[in-house]
DNA sequence: TAGGGTCGGTCAAACGATTGAACGACTCTG
DNA sequence: CAGAGTCGTTCAATCGTTTGACCGACCCTA
């Protein structure tokens, strides 16, 4: 009553054919030559049986998992969230499967998954978010091809992909600066995020064409939190007062930053107007609606899984996506008061 | 130069052992009697070679994945971040993997996901979400063990692990009724979805403590999303005047619930209070912070994970987690006015 | 009609780990 | 000192696919 598992042996019985046959059938080999009506014997067989490969003895046999891993911190971040949408959807198109896992969690680190993974069980490994050079050292260990997204290490590995971070910050306060704004503060990320000094690099080269010059009471760094964000906005209140526009390195700060302003009595966008990096559905339901830079987060996480399975592992990938930002006016921007 | 893969057999060679022992020292064979010198030559051949077991040729011999999915309809959507990270964590617990894919998107669907799967890769599935019958047909078809994770199936797949939703729903009301409201309307979930009817019922059987019978006009429909919740309270504000409080089925659409609310120049809490199921992180950042039902979806995730794995495929498996319920208490309810 | 080409297949050796069975060398025990 | 246990280890079959090598039948051509 139990019914076996059907393998290759019970089609190729069934068609009439050697095992080898059926094999080709399925894989499409371009050198089987067959003829039609076998063919047609070995697909019916197959359908009949409903026949599905094994992918364990596939990938013993070819050693490839047909799997791509993708690590993040975290899954509540809606930033992630889109990185991997995107190399989800690269992954399938290619015929691979994508495991993503969290490296804070409860029974989850980065050192973890790389046990858990680095067993045949992945074809390669995609980096989003920081990673220590012991982590590092133990990813090179275990030979698998690898690369970083959304961060471009210090360290030796040159395989990356990212977002061209300034150019978003320059869309950013080129909006404000052509609304007016002179005086415009920046909400800095975390020191050691690279895209964070990407951003802030953008936003002085913009404010080259302010009559402000930008000084360094006029930037403010937070960790890329709510929370941060609001002690960010804080600190800048009481260090350079005068502001009439703020740019945030991202929406989670921003979130804060609209709370402290509010807090402090100052109207957005009528008083202060404020615009943030990365376009989330969230950014459309805060109060006011935030004015912000789409990124290309999706196809950010789609080009890792593209280069990941095109390049070889030798190579150098530093790639930089850069199409498809625009900066998306809503409500937290308006022109400055004369 | 190019250094093949470490297996057993390198071990066993280095160790001067079989690797019949080597095997059954990396899975830590209870049967094995070993002399503990050989297993300390063993583990130090393991150890310099850096081996590490081929997940591939172990799955093969043993037919099981270590793997297990999950299908959520969309990565974005914070309440399937909380399920995922609640099943990752449980997963690992038990030393196995979490694939974790979309039903939604440019190259996935419940079929294509059923189709990479099915072979084999994953030891068992969990589908949160809706599902179609065909849908479930396929699945039973793979011969996999499978559950639904907080929807109730009116098919007859009695497998599922769902929340305690009508309970949900009682706190909030209690709460709006020991804040002193009567006239409380019910912005409910979309008809399809069980989740939504367990709500609603909840919402009724507190309703009885009320002096304010609900009548139909007490009730909107939205499908969950911000838009359909502002649509539903645009509809509640012309059919059922003088409520002084709503219940929303979840806090994606009671963020177009403060919208519709804001627009129509009423304030939250003064003149209407607003609570909704689900405590997400975003809740505490809308203006004003939502007042909420915290719900245990880690849990959930992670007791589906256990279910999973611990019962065996013909048992039928109906729980319901209830612990950790609690209300959250914000800023978007208050007293009623007298 | 011998020799060489296609056609249309079949054969069998991997891939790397697991696991029941067998086995040789000891140590007891009666 | 024969027979029976333990102890510690080896043997070998098996999981289901893939893939290069081989092979027989048939058709040409010289």
């Amino acid at each position: 009553m139990t019914t076996r598992r059907v393998t290759l042996v019970d089609v190729a019985r069934l068609a009439g054919v050697d095992k080898a046959i059926v094999s080709r059938v399925v894989n499409a080999d371009p050198s089987l030559v067959i003829r039609p009506d076998t063919r047609e014997r070995v697909l019916e067989a197959i359908s009949n049986l409903g026949y599905r490969p094994n992918v364990a003895a596939r990938s013993l046999r070819t050693a490839k998992a047909g799997t791509l891993g993708l690590v993040i911190p975290d899954f509540a971040n809606p930033v992630y969230a889109e990185i991997i949408t995107g190399a989800e959807s690269a992954a399938l198109a290619r015929g691979h499967v994508l495991v993503t896992g969290s490296s804070t969690g409860a029974h989850s680190s980065m050192d973890r998954y790389l046990d858990l993974l680095g067993q045949g069980r992945v074809d390669g490994l995609m980096l989003a978010g920081p990673t220590t050079a012991r982590e590092q050292q133990k990813l090179e260990s275990l030979g698998l091809p690898w690369m970083m997204v959304n961060r471009r290490d210090t360290g030796e590995h040159h395989r990356f992909v990212i977002l061209d971070d300034a150019q978003a910050a320059k869309l950013a306060v080129e909006h404000l600066l052509e609304l007016g704004h002179r005086h415009i503060v920046h909400v800095a990320g975390p020191f050691g995020a690279d895209t964070a000094r990407r951003r802030a690099t953008g936003y002085r080269q913009a404010m080259k064409n302010s009559t402000h010059p930008v000084r360094a009471e006029d930037i403010a760094r937070g960790d890329y939190t709510p929370r941060g964000g609001a002690e960010a906005t804080a600190e800048l209140l009481r260090k350079s007062p005068g502001a009439t526009a703020v740019f945030v390195a991202n929406v989670a700060m921003a979130v804060g930053v609209l709370d402290t302003l509010r807090r402090a009595g100052l109207r957005v966008p009528e008083d202060v107007s404020v615009v943030a990096v990365h376009d989330l559905p969230l950014a459309e339901h805060l109060v006011p609606a935030l004015t912000t830079v789409r990124m290309p987060l999706q196809e950010l996480g789609a080009r890792a899984v593209d280069l990941l399975l095109t390049s070889s592992p030798e190579d150098e990938v530093a790639e930089v996506v850069g199409t498809a930002m625009e900066l998306v006016y809503r409500e937290s921007t308006a022109p400055a008061r004369p």
